[in-house]
DNA sequence: CGGAGAACCTGCCTGC
DNA sequence: TGCAGGCAGGTTCTCC
């Protein structure tokens, strides 16, 4: 479900209610939304129980809260995933996989109620690892200061390219890895190991916004072109995020429960059938990677 | 090794 | 009303 913009809100609505917070309860209710972590069971809740959690992070897709000790409990929403706040006591949310008990020095106690349909999400505690290059491991909404947790990331995250909106993201290397790219444009956007945090949604927005056919070859594009596609991304990700995500449904929702205004703004994503904003000519759907692409026939042409 | 497709899951909506 | 089929915002594994 969630991509970029959905996570970020996520994040931010997480970061003051979790911040030195200490975990006194976990509650698991379906193993399966431990599928990233290793060994599962027992060892999850043991190494939670008693931490102090220490700030909010997210690098693209995947968000995780930094522990005082080595690790994160490192959570990824998958296709349904949804983080509720609740006040201790409330009724169980539907679809409630786990639970997390928070004791805030100054908010009191606090449900954390993970949520997910299709359990393509998860929790994990993971150890943290120095990032590649030195730089913060992801964006925390915190100034950079001499915390080491700044400077880490959880190991199975690690992989995982930084997102477009990082300030420590590269324009070169990401061009460099498309013109090494021996697939289409839109598959190379989806992959996560050259640029984190798009999803079907705004890789249709992109590519409509900067007029490219989603199976152009990557490696072709000129770039001038793979600039204004970049130039695309930043814009729709961020507009997306002012107007806190994309929801179609109750399925994304921020940490309150509330929805996202963006799908007022999507000019492709689901809009199969209609006029295409720029042309008039009707937007087209058709099946790749198992789901669908939407966009301009005339706008969009392959070349 | 890189690339493409399958696999992992449940729930909701549509059409018969 | 019931049910089969299609659809869903992602990642990882397997096979070529």
């Amino acid at each position: 479900m969630p991509e970029l913009p959905e996570v970020e809100v996520v994040r931010s609505g997480l970061q003051p209610a979790v911040t030195d917070a200490a975990l006194t309860g976990v509650e698991v209710f379906d193993v399966r939304s431990l599928r990233r972590h290793a060994p599962r069971g027992g060892a999850f809740i043991d190494q939670l129980i008693g931490r102090r959690i220490l700030a909010a992070v997210r690098r693209g897709k995947f968000l995780w809260l930094p522990l005082d000790s080595d690790r994160a409990l490192v959570i990824h929403l998958g296709m349904s995933g949804q983080v509720l706040l609740r006040a201790p006591g409330a009724t169980d949310d539907r679809l409630l996989r786990i639970r997390l008990t928070l004791e805030h020095p100054t908010h009191g106690e606090l449900w954390v109620n993970f949520v997910d349909q299709r359990i393509f999400g998860s929790m994990a505690v993971d150890t943290m690892v120095a990032t590649s290059d030195g730089l913060p491991g992801g964006y925390s909404g915190i100034a950079p200061v001499d915390a080491a947790w700044q400077h880490r990331i959880p190991s199975q995250v690690a992989h995982i390219a930084r997102d477009p909106i990082d300030p420590s993201f590269s324009s070169n290397a990401f061009f460099a890895a498309l013109s090494r790219k021996n697939t289409g444009i839109k598959r190379a956007l989806l992959d996560q190991n050259l640029i984190s945090g798009i999803g079907n949604i705004y890789a249709d927005e992109a590519l409509f916004a900067a007029r490219i056919h989603y199976e152009q070859p990557a490696a072709s594009l000129s770039r001038t072109k793979a600039t204004t596609l970049l130039t695309a991304v930043r814009t729709i990700l961020e507009r997306a995020l002012a107007e806190g995500g994309t929801s179609f449904d109750a399925q994304y929702v921020n940490v309150n429960g509330q929805s996202g205004y963006f799908a007022h703004s999507l000019e492709a994503y689901g809009r199969q059938g209609t006029p295409c904003s720029r042309c008039g000519t009707l937007i087209v759907r058709e099946q790749f990677m198992n789901r669908g692409s939407h966009f301009c026939p005339r706008c969009q042409r392959l070349r």
